[in-house]
DNA sequence: AATGAATGAGGGTTCATTCAT
DNA sequence: GATGAATGAACCCTCATTCAT
């Protein structure tokens, strides 16, 4: 799978004037406002250009959001994952080494949030936090703060085994996470514009990143447990 | 000359209060642009703006770009340095062990660019890559590739001197990349709405990081040449 | 009968509670039409709050009437009564002084209509006149017109009866309408914002402009019928 | 002089594009904005079109006045004479009798104000009150109040002199004021629909109102102070 | 060169009106 | 008949850009 960009709206399927299918409207619309806002910012996306995507009319955009800046709002609270408590238990249950564990939790990640359009909403946050600053503390309430405490209680877990090396605990988490972010940020920014054959391939991108790391994380045989931790 | 703007920016020279000097308005209206791209984006900034900052009129603003895109390319032309090749002569020069020149690699790149203003072209680029294709496709032409073959020279010497593992040498460099990356877009985003005590101290963190990195990279005795790699 | 509104607008019902009667949907979306082009003027009312107000839904609303212009005319064309005739029939038969017939006037015209909603119809006409020419000059002809010919035939009789001096009248009529159309505008416009102790008691009011008027129109003893007149 | 409406916008003198004479723009926007809100009211009026009639584009308009309403609000304020110390001088050094200053009172208000521009503020802010009610509530303070200070110290002054008989100072006021505003009213709105024999004639109008006044006022020879007061 | 008043296309938002259900 | 989702013209306001001074 390579970086290229995968948007472009759904064909118009002949619709009649008045289509009159209220069920999922603001779905449709936060669907369409995300690939904009991400594709091109909260500025320069046009109201108007995001109902025409969501296959309606200006007007209609505002019957469901008061305002542009509503939507956006909407669109991040709607893209916002909370699903850490679930993945915690997940991760509690799991029975393999913490080496294992480690590459599930990246696959996983990627899988259901790096690969999808989910990923957008990190590029975007990343990019107007700016100019949403409570958008902003929102997400790392939300999202970087559970995030890093699950990533964090995976270290633990492999320093505690006696797997892992020593670590400076509070930091090491971005070992983990700084990929991840990297990935998003040139998928949704420069990715999009690289000749093809500069585009990262993400799942290399990935099994290259987790191997440093991994090795990295490792305690060696010969290495008392003090080794070479900070 | 050092090892500097390796990632594509160039340092400021510490903010000098912007005195009335009629000779640099070019610089002084580039100067005070980079700033509000970086803090509001493109399409959210003012030309009115840059010009109030630079301490000049609207008007004179447009003497000297011909529009705001101009104006935006500029800063970016401006903020990226093309010394690749002066870097790399420093490089060939260098006489420590290959760990010790990634150490001093990533502590001058924090010193002259990370910490600097100049770190905002990077979180500028990231963030309007998707409006400007073509400062897109220059950034990564003139930065992003010499740069990634600078780390990738860097890596190869270390590889080559049998003090790293063999490594996937394409997807090895953003071991390096991707921390820097990351603690920018932090630092110009996120970082700016968190509080406090969430903060992230960039000392630390680089060092971790760097730490994770050297255990990952280097050969440890009694692995073969064949170790670990992909 | 007696001699209700000859200034033009019809009494309510005393706001009976709207209960849901198909039958009267039209007049329900009327009154609250009323109710808000006196409150709001004809432009600032939406036509969502009509109907809202009426109980019903927008799309009903123009189901009866074909414009929210339609529905401004309809509700000056439902509120002004062109029972003049009538009126001038009563007055013919009036048997007191014009003095007892002038008080009478005034006082009823207070109690039908000056004191109810109904007098938000000149408020709205007076308001709204130069955006609807056709209806101002409906209401000078079906009510203006025969309004002041009733009020001069009142003042007539008093002065060939040698009860009033002589009058110029043309516009004498104006000092009994005047104050009645000045309290109107009060009421439904400075009134409503003035503090309390600021605002107008109708009744005292009116009582002072009576004693005025009927002082000015009197002929004294020992004035001959040629007294002060122009 | 008939009740026509005057409103007409400046012939175009052959303007070049951008004229540049700021010194009087906001006079001549707020000029343009009178006319036109008095006309149309507030909601009805364009913006682009009050620009249009100072000559000037819609941008123009935002130059001088943040919005609409700080527009409006400006139109009041500027028009809203504060003028009445002023008067208040010239009627305490007046020496002729009280009847004569009621005269030369309403010759005045109709010359400086009545007949003039300023007029249609009244109607304005009658039309529109309970739109802009902090408007209204500043214009019974700045105007209405002293305005009925004004004439009621007139009044006082004829019942301290024996010239009027006993009044109920409260309200008498309204004697004059009342045959004032209604004369404003027809002006600014019915009046201006009216087929030309049916238009007032603003003198006769006001000669025949204070006629009627002034007999009311009086107090006859053989009438005792105790007169026909309430 | 420098200014800042002026412009006007463009975009967010409202709301009278329509029409499928 | 009644509904209310959908429409789109119209309006307020912004701001990049121009140009007379």
């Amino acid at each position: 799978m390579s970086l290229t960009k995968f948007i472009g709206a759904k064909p118009d399927e002949g619709h009649a004037k008045r289509e009159r299918r209220k069920e999922n409207r603001p779905a449709e619309l936060l669907d369409a406002a995300l690939d904009l806002f991400v594709e091109k910012g909260f500025a320069a996306t046009r109201a108007e250009e995001v109902a025409a995507r969501a296959g309606v009319s200006k007007g209609t955009l505002f019957l469901y959001f008061p305002s542009k800046e509503e939507l956006f709002k909407a669109v991040v609270r709607e893209n916002i994952s909370g699903r850490f408590k679930e993945w915690e238990q997940e991760f509690h249950a799991f029975e393999g080494t913490t080496i294992e564990m480690v590459r599930y939790c990246m696959r996983v990640w990627w899988e259901r949030i790096g690969a999808t359009r989910a990923s957008g909403i990190t590029k975007l946050i990343v990019s107007e936090a700016r100019n949403f600053p409570d958008i902003a503390a929102f997400y790392q309430q939300e999202v970087i703060r559970p995030g890093t405490e699950l990533v964090r209680g995976i270290l633990q877990r492999g320093v505690d085994r006696g797997e892992f090396r020593p670590l400076d605990m509070e930091y090491a988490v971005f070992g983990i996470i700084a990929p991840m972010i990297f990935l998003i940020m040139m998928k949704h920014s420069l990715g999009v514009c690289m000749p093809q054959d500069y585009a990262l391939d993400p799942e290399r991108y990935l099994a290259s990143q987790l191997e440093l790391l991994l090795c990295g994380l490792q305690l060696r045989p010969g290495e008392g447990p003090g080794g070479t931790a900070p």
